[in-house]
DNA sequence: CGGTATATATCGGTCAACGTAATCTACCTA
DNA sequence: TAGGTAGATTACGTTGACCGATATATACCG
């Protein structure tokens, strides 16, 4: 599972939603670093209906235009709960191996008071 | 980028290591659940070599064969930390937007004395 | 009348990841 | 001594998620 498709498992796990919903919910979440295509939305929400992490919850018809709700269903929740642990796991571990490091790349400095100047 | 390049930056954030000796790291680092094939690995290696995310750090001849040491870039370690920050952050919306959420799906109930059986 | 926002569908290309196999040496075991 | 395991890298073909582009249709604003 790669990123687009977390961040929209994340998106449901709110609430129903339709498609575009999702596209402006996930740039919301991601602070605006990833927006999804027509492509990759529609195609992940498809993907997901057959794997049956997500389903559809309704659908309506407002100006003549389709409108296709989604829901995040009990395994589509685990599968997030489970994703979530191991990125957050893996991140901390990235983090502290990081701060161990003698880090030259992030503009930080060992001796931010120029003491040692 | 991907769980497998993101977990070969973290390897090598402790410090060089060699190919075969990333992949164990990788095993260690994702508690078993990532266990990185041969193409997969030298696939990626050579990715972030030509990014500059990573540089050969030395080559050995160990019993007539090669090994050689691939260490992170101060690039690489700038690329990783942001990635890191990205990942938990996305791993934190979704973990609290789960726990908003009656929870079906993990084996947790609300009641989990059965005083409401 | 044209542009933007809303909303979904589809197609083809790309590239990371994946699986497998091949190669070679050292070492241990049967 | 033959075979299996561990270490270590290379090569090759396939899969599949993602992406860009395109198409369609309505409503609203200037």
């Amino acid at each position: 599972m790669q990123e687009p498709t977390f961040l929209i498992l994340t998106a449901l796990a709110a609430g129903p939603k339709h498609g575009y919903g999702v596209t402006q919910e996930v740039a919301e979440i991601s602070e605006g670093t990833v927006t999804l295509r027509a492509g990759t939305l529609y195609g992940a929400l498809d993907r997901l209906v057959e794997q049956e992490l997500v389903a559809v919850d309704r659908q309506e018809v407002v100006d003549g235009r389709l409108r296709r709700y989604y829901r995040l269903t009990d395994a589509g929740a685990g599968k997030l709960a489970e994703r979530a642990r191991r990125l957050r796991k893996h991140a901390e571990v990235a983090e502290s191996r990081l701060q161990a490091r003698p880090n030259l790349a992030l503009g930080f400095t060992a001796d931010p008071f120029g003491a040692c100047a």
